[in-house]
DNA sequence: CAGTGGTCTAGACCACTAG
DNA sequence: TAGTGGTCTAGACCACTGA
C-alpha cells in the first residue's frame, strides 16, 4: 500500500487518492457504480472501515453517492435532484420549474488572454465559446411568451471539446453538463463564482429584453473537473427582477 | 440512553441531539472546550466511536472545533479565522483589509410585518433595527479617505437584545456577532442570503457615496442560531466597483 | 435470500499539546 | 508524561434493495 503511494498520509487519504485516481481516468464513469467496500477493501488490502472513510470524504465532496442497499455511485450531473446543482437562481415565488435553452452561437477561435489565463491554457489555444439564453416559462394564466432571466456567455478548452456543435447541444435533452460528462468525459465537480452588480449594456439588455441600464446580476464562474483542473469559464448576467440567486452560508 | 431520548434514530444522532441541547442551554459557551470524547462516551453511555460520530457530524456543521491534541471547542466568532465568516465580498484585489465600521443608528421599535415574519416574532413585537456602513480602507499610496462599501440594515428580535444601545457597539472590538454571542448569547451558526442587482435610491446612494441609479448587490440574509431558529434579518447594499460576492460552488 | 451500505463496539496505537 | 483527538482494525449486527 505504501509502495504505491510513498508520501506520507493517512491510509483513508491515500485510498481517497486512488479513487480520485480512478475516476479522474474513467476507469468508473458517472452514474455507475464503483466497486463495494469490502470489495475495494480487500483490493486494498485495508479494513472495510477504512475504505468507508475515504468514501465518506468522497461522497461529502459531492465526486460519489451512496445508495443503501445497492451501492457506492459516481455522482453525475444527470439525476433530477442535481439537475441544476450549480444554478442558484431561483423564482421568488413558486416551485422552481424547468427553464428553456436557447443557443445563440457556438464557436471555436483562440482564447483571449483572460480566458486562457483561467482555463490555463497556452495563450493564443483553441477554445469553444457558447453564448445562450435561459428562460422562464410564463407563470400567468394566460401563458405568455417565455421571459429571458439568463444570458450567459461560455468558454471552454477546444481540445477535451472537441467536436463540440451547436446542433448536438440543441439535440440533447437534459442539462449541459450532463452532455459534456456523456460525451466529452468532463465532469464538473465544483465552481468558484465571482458575483457583481451591474448596469445592462445595450446590446445585453436586447438579448434579455429589458432597458439599457437595467441592473444585472453578473455572475463567472469557473468551473473544475477531477483534480481541481479548471474547465470552463463561464460568465452570466442574470435578470433579478422576479427571481434571486440564492446563498446558504454554514 | 433510549429512555432520555425515545424517537427511533442512530445512537449517535442520539448524542448530537443531546450535545446541540447542551449549546443551546448554554451549558458550554462558545470558545470553551466541551468534555473530552471518553468523558462524553462514559456519561452517556456509548462507545467513543459513536461520540466521535456525533462530534465529527458537528464539526462539519460548525457548530464545534476540533484541536488534536487539546481538545473539541465550541464554535465562535472570535477566531481570526471565522472572522468574517459570514461576510462573502472581497476585494478584486490584494488580500482582504479589515473593513470599518461607522454605525449610523439603533432604536427600538415594533417590527414591521416582514420582518416579524422572518423573525417568528408575534406582529408588532418589539424589534432592534440597527443601520451601518462598512467601510475599506484606501488602498492608494496617498491614503485617501475610506470608502464605503456596504450598507447594512439590521433586524433583531427585541427580548434576546434587550440591553443593546449604540454605545455598546461603538465601543466594541471585533465583529458584531462576536458581541451578540457574549453580551446576549446569541450564537449565528448558519444563515441564508437572497441576492439581487437592484439601482441605488437617493438616500442610499449618498450614504455610499455613489451616484443615484448606480447598480448595488442587495443581499438580504436571514441568520440562524442553534436548533435553526431565526434571529437576524439584514439588509445589505453592497458596492461591487472594486469588490465582488465570492461563492464556491461544490 | 444474498449483497449492499449503516451503525456500534472494543481495543490498539499514533500524533499533537502542554505542564 | 498524561491527556487529548486521529487512525486503523476486526467483528457483530441492523436496514435497505432487488432477485
Amino acid at each position: 500500500m505504501n509502495a504505491a503511494t510513498p508520501s506520507f498520509s493517512p491510509l483513508y487519504q491515500q485510498i481517497k487518492a486512488l479513487l480520485v485516481q480512478g475516476l479522474q481516468s474513467g476507469e468508473w464513469q458517472p452514474g455507475q457504480a464503483i466497486p463495494s467496500e469490502t470489495e475495494l477493501a480487500s483490493r486494498y488490502r485495508v479494513s472495510q472501515g477504512t475504505v468507508r472513510k475515504a468514501i465518506d470524504e468522497m461522497a461529502a465532496d459531492n465526486l460519489l453517492v451512496r445508495r443503501q442497499g445497492k451501492g457506492t455511485f459516481v455522482a453525475t450531473h444527470a439525476e433530477q435532484r442535481t439537475q441544476y446543482r450549480f444554478l442558484r437562481l431561483v423564482p421568488d415565488t413558486a416551485t422552481r420549474s424547468p427553464l428553456q435553452r436557447r443557443l445563440l452561437d457556438c464557436k471555436r477561435q483562440r482564447a483571449p488572454a483572460d480566458v486562457a489565463r483561467a482555463l490555463e491554457l497556452r495563450a493564443g489555444e483553441a477554445a469553444v465559446q457558447v453564448r445562450r439564453l435561459l428562460l422562464a416559462p410564463d407563470e400567468s394564466a394566460a401563458g405568455g411568451p417565455a421571459q429571458p432571466v439568463v444570458l450567459d456567455d461560455l468558454w471552454l478548452p477546444g481540445l477535451p471539446f472537441k467536436g463540440l456543435t451547436l446542433e448536438r447541444m440543441e439535440n440533447w435533452r437534459g442539462p449541459l453538463y450532463r452532455l459534456f460528462e456523456a460525451e466529452f468525459s468532463v465532469h464538473m465537480v465544483r465552481a468558484e463564482e465571482k458575483l457583481r452588480a451591474v448596469a445592462a449594456a445595450a446590446d445585453d439588455a436586447a438579448l434579455l429584453g429589458v432597458a439599457p441600464g437595467t441592473p444585472l446580476l453578473s455572475v463567472e464562474r469557473l468551473s473544475f473537473t477531477y483534480g481541481d483542473k479548471p474547465v470552463e469559464l463561464r460568465r452570466g448576467l442574470y435578470l433579478t427582477q422576479a427571481h434571486h440567486y440564492r446563498n446558504t452560508l454554514m
